[in-house]
DNA sequence: TTAGAAACATTCGTGTACGAATGTTTCTAA
DNA sequence: TTAGAAACATTCGTACACGAATGTTTCTAA
């Protein structure tokens, strides 16, 4: 797709009704003046921009560190819980075993990990941090932004558990229905 | 890449040293014990489910409404803002601009949206929601999981201003280097 | 023992997501 | 007026990210 680069000054849409063609100056809200439920609105918003700050974070990574986010946080799994299978991997970190293949890969090209098939039970593949992986894994940065990390230390300490307590209370609504990629689940209905 | 299937009970990693080999139960702390910076490791794990579950959710509006997430997301700001240039759309949604053009382009396809060279200045397109686009954003759940939209509004007003508030701190401190995706950025030094 | 279920890793198809590079068009200052 | 800067949309290359489908291998019950 994205072929049809022909568009030229089309004129086969009426619709132009509220928000009188000027564009005028778009943002005038921004955190305040929210319109109808907002909480709601001001809670989806500050989710995007926080995956928005992660994923620009990761590249940043990438260029200093030769290693993104999502490599960086299944090295770090590796290097503390030891030799893992993809399947455990995935639910360490969250994600999906399709997912981490494709991350596997990478680290692997890269010699940071290692693949072995597991020989008592073939259909199984060990995953090893490497002494190279080790390496990196200890040098680099927290996944997170340094600047939040170190800003959170800074916090007191009140606050730092407001906003874990905040987002672990986010994660159970939305995880109520289903997800299975959490361990165990021992957080109980919903606690806080 | 991903093709060298072919590597069988490699011998070639003398890694093996901590966790032996016995992958014994590998998750067993969940959010209790956890070992080192405690609130930072809590809050990176919350912030990857917490993406992970807006993900499947977008999935499944996706099978349901035949429109994901982000998809939804531009048509809403369509909606209410009536036609905007590319970039602005992209800072509403905080996309970057080049993730909006994909955007637009499936909208599109799709009937939802349509484009428009401006005639005033050329280098602008207008993206403006047709009726059917209107249809669908008008009877589409909202972006946010339904659960999670639910429970939010029946949680005591304390705890969503409690929740609102830590999410929007969590954005500054992240932000807080650069992230020009912001609009006008009237937020303040960090407020809270 | 043997057919089917189950557990794994992987591939496939699709849709984000971003920055850098590109191509137009417009603006701006010499 | 005209060369270069600036504003736009878009393309390109790369990396996630997921579910469904696939292929092996192992388990399990008839």
């Amino acid at each position: 797709m994205r072929k049809t680069k022909g568009f030229e000054d089309g004129k086969e849409n009426p619709e132009k009704k509220e928000a009188s063609s000027t564009p005028r100056d778009v943002f005038s809200e921004g955190t305040a003046m929210i319109p109808k439920n907002s909480y709601e609105l001001r809670i989806i918003q500050s989710l995007r921009r926080i995956i928005r700050a992660i994923e620009i974070h990761s590249r940043k990574l990438a260029q200093k560190h030769q290693i993104t986010g999502p490599q960086l946080g299944c090295l770090l799994a590796l290097l503390e819980e030891g030799p893992l299978l993809g399947t455990h991997l995935a639910k360490k970190v969250y994600l999906s075993p399709s997912t981490v293949v494709g991350i596997i890969d990478r680290l692997e090209e890269k010699g940071l990990v290692a693949r072995e098939r597991s020989p008592s039970d073939r259909r199984q593949v060990q995953v090893s941090i490497s002494e190279a992986g080790r390496q990196i894994a200890a040098n680099a940065p927290s996944p997170l932004q340094d600047r939040l990390s170190e800003a959170l230390k800074n916090l007191p300490e009140l606050e730092q558990v407001s906003i874990t307590l905040a987002l672990e209370k986010v994660v159970d609504l939305m995880e109520a229905g289903r997800i299975d990629a959490s361990p165990v689940l021992e957080t109980g209905p919903i606690g806080l």
